[in-house]
DNA sequence: GCATTTTTGTCACCTAGGTGACAAAAATAA
DNA sequence: TTATTTTTGTCACCTAGGTGACAAAAATGC
């Protein structure tokens, strides 16, 4: 079996792991790491659970992935020597959002978020995190939804895409969630990445089944039925 | 015409932007922004030009999208007011990923990001970037790789993804670059949301092209060849 | 070595969604 | 108001890619 590796600034370096910090911080961190073996077909951690350690990929193949209401999986990344994952637990509170495992026998060296941004960065935990959720928490989420969609028929792509745009433009209205935005058939297609012809359809569709209705242009949608429709479990987002 | 808007610090705690940053932070930041009024269907930056400024929405739709080879656009994403956007300028050296314009007649405030990392940080610039460059910046690269997926065939898309793939876990070789990974047409298809049997299919194609051969189990890859077959421009990646 | 499992290759067939075309309805301009 | 443009709705038809089935080839276990 595979001998345990050596961790140093200079392994560190030949990873080209945190190029940016100096010989000085590497060592703090190191010492703040706790390095494990990690063997194929393991799981680090699992969709859903508290996001509450970084990691850094020694050696081996790590693998992100979800798995889609219908069972299918998406294999969302593969991840190299050297590259840090797990990184949802750098923002507050977060979940993991992808399950990772080793894709082949793995050495991994963990450390707490908190650690690994005090001793980068000097500055307290709570203000980096807040600072990134304010800044980068959106291009996550539209990760989470470009994974989402990968294996989601039109009908559910645009549920998804309808609960997304609720949440950002919606008011409340007796009637549901109503969108205070003028989107055209065309603009729903773009962002769905389907045909002008085919978003009418299922527009029509999805208001047959009384999931959402039109008040001459505006839209007015209903979050419960747009969930069922897009195929998602009953307690998420 | 709208009247120009008032930003002190009540205006940007009704509108939810930086809820983590003290009165006296919001207050020094409004003093180094500037703002704009953007009408509809302007473009406040162009896909490809240099990343120099954070913007704040203030009031309005803008829409971040891009084009595809093929002409088709692909709308990324829409930004209610109270949103931070055009956030690549935070890492060091970038260019924007995605177009962005006005979708209704905007009210829009900017700052440097060095001004705006300092002001709400109190450390240099520099550094957070390098962290954010570090950590971040894969979940860029993966939004990058889906919204390039949106409106790319099989082949295209396989070509793109062991395009990726080469880049992270190639060595060079005599004869292109080696891919140092056991893939299984499996893995591919959940990596690119496809059937394996398709995979197969297109896998045989590009090795007829000579994107690409085998020796034994390896892949090796020709990166020009693949990156004619994903329909990139020649400059890119 | 042989037996078993995994992976690849290749069918024939089916379906979701793309495409073009055109008319009705709505919005906008003049 | 009327004229013009944009958006919606609905066809019929076509194609990329999904599916199941099965055999050959490779890899792996014993």
């Amino acid at each position: 079996m595979a001998r345990t590796p050596v961790l140093n600034v200079i392994t560190i370096r030949r990873l080209k792991a945190f190029p940016w910090a100096s010989d000085r911080q590497i060592e703090r961190l190191l010492d703040q790491m706790t390095l494990h073996h990690i063997e194929k077909r393991t799981i680090v951690f699992n969709e859903g659970v508290p996001s509450d350690s970084v990691h850094l990929l020694i050696s081996g193949v790590v693998k992100l992935s979800l798995r889609t209401p219908d069972e299918e999986q998406v294999l969302v990344s593969l991840i190299a020597p050297g590259e840090l994952f797990g990184i949802t637990s750098l923002m507050p509170g977060m979940y993991r959002a992808f399950r990772s495992e080793a894709f082949s026998d793995c050495w991994i060296s963990s450390v707490r978020p908190d650690v690994f941004v005090t001793t980068l960065l000097d500055i307290p935990f709570a203000e980096f995190s807040s600072m990134m959720e304010g800044t980068v928490g959106r291009w996550f989420a539209l990760l989470y939804r470009y994974t989402r969609f990968q294996g989601s028929n039109l009908h559910q792509k645009l549920a998804l895409a309808l609960l997304e745009l609720a949440q950002k433009f919606g008011v409340q209205d007796a009637r549901g969630t109503m969108l205070i935005l003028q989107l055209t058939h065309e603009d729903l297609a773009d962002l769905v990445g389907a045909s002008r012809q085919k978003v009418t359809e299922h527009m029509k569709e999805l208001e047959r089944q009384q999931f959402l209705l039109r008040d001459g242009r505006k839209l007015i949608v209903r979050p419960a039925g747009l969930r069922e429709a897009a195929g998602l479990a009953l307690e998420e987002k």
